[in-house]
DNA sequence: TAGATAAAGGTCAGGAAAGGTCAAAGACCA
DNA sequence: TGGTCTTTGACCTTTCCTGACCTTTATCTA
């Protein structure tokens, strides 16, 4: 049984895919309700699934009228390469740079063995570094692999 | 009497063959309270008998509904990933490195595109590191790398 | 139209539910 | 009796989920 945050997660998605559009607007109420859980726990979902590294932009307003819009990024490659260029700049975490592997590959820019290389090459058990270098090695290691891997 | 590792090893085991498939998924402390034991206990299992030597591979999250996954690896790629590992050891020149992926290529183990990304995350340029270390990484990236790959 | 009220969404800390690590004690065997 | 393999337990980290309390916006009403 897949955890709610993943319940939650996954239905945002097929909505998106469903709809054939790039932006999904959701009342927080209303989808709380129907996954019968607090509010916050969409903010929760929101923000370890829908972030920037993986593609997604949120956009919200409270009070009367109140929305959720959930938009998904789409660009071409070269415009991608150069803002994952900056978004990764000298100095990366894990976190973040498994974020942007999930977004390339739900993309289909990444096949699965591909990201799996990367995904060990980035892997703070492999790198073994202490921290302020790892972080910055696998900031070089992510640009180079990626400009590899999607930059004829 | 068996030991309790070689009970629960047995255990485990006889649950892969059982499901006729290549992965099983676990609890741990319920696989704990089941063996009437301590749940580092099934740590120590799989450290020592569901190893990459022997043949699979271990993959875990924490946290709520978090899980343990054994899966084991298809019939000779423990013999070919044993005798990479020994063929790179603790640390390996970019020449050897780029030897050994060549040589994969050419088998037909490794395509281009997964070439090129191997290649760029062994050249002394993107790790940029000073040498005893850097020959260090270069070895544990590139094992890690060959096992995200050819161990399905 | 200013102020009150209702109707959103946001934040944050805390607790629960996993799994991980490590060192020390115990068991077994040569 | 020394060394290796097992077993245990204390403590740690990660992930998920909840609830109390806060802020913002629209609308209604005197």
């Amino acid at each position: 049984m897949p955890s709610l945050t993943e319940q939650i997660e996954t239905w945002l998605k097929e909505q998106l895919i469903r709809s054939r559009e790039n932006i999904l607007e959701i009342k927080r109420g209303e989808l709380a309700q129907e996954f019968d859980c607090v509010p916050s726990q969409v903010n929760y979902v929101l923000e370890t699934r829908f972030t920037v590294e993986r593609g997604y932009l949120v956009q919200s307003r409270r009070g009367g009228r109140g929305y959720i819009r959930i938009i998904k990024l789409e660009m071409d490659l070269p415009e991608r390469l150069r803002h994952l260029r900056d978004s990764i700049g000298p100095s990366i975490s894990q976190g973040r740079a498994e974020g942007i592997l999930l977004h390339l590959a739900e993309e289909g820019l990444l096949n699965r063995r591909e990201k799996r290389v990367l995904q060990a090459a980035i892997s703070r058990d492999n790198l073994k570094v202490d921290l302020p270098l790892r972080d910055m090695i696998r900031a070089r290691l992510l640009k180079a692999m990626l400009l590899a891997l999607l930059g004829e």
